[in-house]
DNA sequence: GCACTGACTTGCAATATGCAAGTGACGTAG
DNA sequence: CTACGTCACTTGCATATTGCAAGTCAGTGC
């Protein structure tokens, strides 16, 4: 149960929190402005749902975004960066800027996006 | 067999090649300077040494390493960066900041890493 | 009531990971 | 020239993670 990093090098310990498939895309998506569940799970990489639920749960854990039930009755939730999780920006950015050097064919980023900084993302206390 | 992205995204792209536990530390123990596998099988983070070489191999396919010998009889290899794989530092770099600034207890970067450029480790050619 | 939506959970097969042990080419000591 | 060691992997197998489909459950609209 409890969790420890590999190592104290910060790199590896960045990647014992959000190293695999999906923890990164999620929170390009809420960059992006999506804050429901249902949103999320339409993102167009095809999550599914019990991996969205879990990488949620963990980005929680970890501090990178906050739930808040925007409405009771019935209960709806909505996901918000933390200033941890909007500091995951420049990592966005970076592993953005590396696939259109060298994958051809993606996306070109949204200005938001390429021009972005990580204070524009923090929630607003 | 045949690899494909999970969407143009960029960001989802990058994923798609280093989107995983260990391709990122394996790639910085490169930017360190350990270029053969015992070196690398030597990490302080202890990767197993089947993962290693599946990873370098991945690396390989995705042209971010060159695996060359450097000695016959008997074969032995070297891992170097490429371009595309030099290219993932500022990646590493972003990783390590938001450690820096998030987890506590993380080792310093060390001045060649905070200050290095791509290009500062391209191949010579 | 009765279908419908949104937000998850559960079951289960497929895949990936981790550990330990094995292999094979070569080098070195005796 | 035989035994032992090293380096670079590979193999086997148990466990953990992922992915897909289906199910659940509260509430809403009609």
């Amino acid at each position: 149960m409890a969790f420890s990093y590999r190592s104290p090098c910060p790199v590896a310990s960045a990647l014992d929190v959000v190293g695999d498939r999906w923890s990164l895309v999620v929170l390009r998506t809420i960059f992006a402005g999506c804050r429901t569940y249902g949103d999320l799970a339409g993102m167009s990489e095809g999550i599914s749902t019990n991996i969205l639920a879990d990488r949620l749960a963990r980005l929680e854990e970890f501090g990178l975004v906050t739930k808040t039930p925007y409405r009771m009755h019935p209960v709806r939730n909505e996901y918000r960066l933390t200033r941890a999780g909007a500091d995951m920006l420049p990592i966005l950015q970076a592993l953005a800027d590396w696939s259109l050097k060298h994958v051809p064919g993606r996306w070109a980023q949204p200005d938001w996006f390429a021009r972005g900084r990580p204070a524009d993302f923090y929630p607003a206390d």
